[in-house]
DNA sequence: CTGAAAGCGCTTACAG
DNA sequence: CTGAAAGCGCTTACAG
């Protein structure tokens, strides 16, 4: 079985490629009825569809952009891409999303690869171990949006959460609630990732202003498999924290973990409020007090962003880092 | 920025197309060193990239498979969705992800789109709207692998999990636990979706073979957003269930909602137990019996099966509905 | 060991 | 109002 060509078509039409083609672009200007009609049959006769490979390959365009997302498993990033697939989809994009497991070396590939196949932009939530790379795209005026982490020297545009505010929200809200040891816990900072450190910040600096001691052995910034212990060394502190913010999704599972399995009962033994929104968070006992993320909004305006670039490459945007506010979900955790 | 050309490699190293070509293909048959070398230099000279869409044009083929999900907010897909790009990425193939939200329409133009972009296969979690488009793609021998749902008429390759035997572990468990009224809960069967009707077949016949009485009450298939008033339906009968089986992890999440604001204690006043091993479930309080699928097993087959087809138009596989095993993980919510 | 030529399936500027 | 021709960036069978 052969495949259908549009110069089938045009034979079955009686007519020539040229005209198909203007008809698949809907270019009828001139076109007469009856040519339009004969088109019609023959393409509904012999149930040909286009081959966007070779169109893409003559209008050096895809239609598909690239997303890598540092890691899957976070939560926000599945709902982010879905709300960047949602815009992309209304607009005839297609996305093809890779997931660099925070690995330097997976992202290079994966860059390369893209674009390799002519997607026509990227959104990436960089490892920020690429540097050279990231510059080159940017010189090549290469269609580009970063997500969740900012690259110094890269003035990409980038769409952020407003960290601080978020941190200071949850020492603020714990400060509310009468609780004065208030630690940190989140992954690993080794690779500088933006949002880890724009936390870690937030907490030193949301501390002062609500003039509460600061102690360096609060923070906790380890692997995923190395939380729960250092969890258990934190409360085996002499003045043990009464709280504890959680940096992100994943990490917030390893303390509820913790805390079942040493039946530590939250709020009473340690208070607890999480960054991300959790599924299970309304139904948790307790219910778990949140900052939640506008993810939605801020994967559309990521969508956007780079869809304005690649539709007009001259696209010039007024800020670089579009910081995006999250909210604070009161519930019984803390 | 012109992009660079093949040419523009053969110009610098003094060489022809032809050459390049092979040079890039790893044909080095006869190539004398001194011409690979001044290739090699040229290339990283020039910064040269490979256009893959003009390849792809030529070679027929894109070493892109597209994957269409009937609901992307069942962690379940997620979870399939992350093993296929497992197998697929070691195959320097890449996916690209469609979630056609159940409907048969969205499912229909993914299809089509999909083709149209060439993917080199497709695997469907079908919605079951779209038989004649199954056909046609079965009668052109379409790569083609089916996940999760069997269509009936269709003989494709499907990967399910064994639905009945799951279903039977539940009843089992709970029978062994002392209960004798069972419930089951899933979402809308209205359009046929195999694991569903499966799931509530499995029921009947696991009930009969502990000599339980069937109680038609006792059966729920509801949209999500009415799951919770069809549960406190069937907590008021006279003679209300001791256990309900959650069809799956939406499902199951309704439920908690539910029990926790009626202030429902698990196990006391209602058992449960789960199909999906969801995220929280070692840790929720209490921790909840599961019959966990073994999705990555699952997602790992199918691309497997369909990047041999697509590598062997005449592979030939023996079955053609392949069961996987479910796994009863027993903690203490019943 | 390497090159010239044809062709993959489209689109588009131009001619008539 | 419609068609012939060139070209997008590759690959490949064949010639030498």
């Amino acid at each position: 079985m052969k495949a259908i060509t549009i110069s089938d078509v045009a034979k079955q039409a009686n007519v020539s490629k040229s005209t198909v083609s203007q008809y698949l672009n809907k270019r009828y200007d001139y076109m007469s009825e009856k040519t339009k009609e004969r088109i019609r049959q023959a393409i509904e006769e012999l149930g040909y569809q286009p081959n966007i490979v070779a169109r893409s390959l003559k209008q050096k365009s895809t239609s598909t952009i690239g997303v890598i997302v540092a890691n899957i498993l976070h939560a926000f990033s599945t709902q982010v891409i879905r709300a960047i697939e949602d815009i992309c989809n209304e607009q005839g994009f297609h996305i093809i999303v890779c997931n660099a497991d925070d690995e330097p070396e997976k992202e290079k590939n994966y860059i390369e690869m893209l674009i390799a196949k002519q997607v026509d932009g990227l959104i990436i939530f960089p490892t920020g171990g690429n540097i050279d790379l990231y510059k080159s795209l940017m010189k090549r005026k290469y269609p580009l949006v970063f997500f969740d982490r900012v690259v110094e020297e890269i003035p990409a545009s980038t769409i952020m959460l407003n960290n601080e505010k978020a941190i200071k929200m949850a020492v603020d809200h714990l400060v509310d609630k009468g609780y004065e040891q208030i630690g940190i816990m989140t992954t690993s900072i080794s690779r500088h990732v933006t949002p880890r450190i724009e936390r870690i910040n937030g907490y030193k600096k949301a501390l002062q202003e609500n003039n509460l001691d600061f102690n360096e052995e609060y923070i906790s910034t380890l692997d995923l498999h190395h939380i729960q212990q250092g969890l258990k060394e934190m409360l085996s502190l002499e003045c043990p924290p009464q709280a504890i913010i959680a940096g992100n999704d994943l990490t917030l599972m390893e303390i509820l973990k913790f805390t079942k399995e040493n039946k530590v009962s939250i709020p009473e033994d340690l208070a607890i409020i999480g960054i991300d929104d959790v599924s299970f968070a309304s139904f948790f006992t307790p219910q778990l007090t949140t900052i939640a993320q506008p993810t939605f909004d801020m994967g559309k305006r990521a969508a956007e962003l780079l869809l304005n670039k690649i539709k007009d490459p001259e696209y010039q945007e007024k800020t670089t880092v579009y910081r995006f506010e999250p909210e604070l979900v009161i519930r019984n955790s803390c």
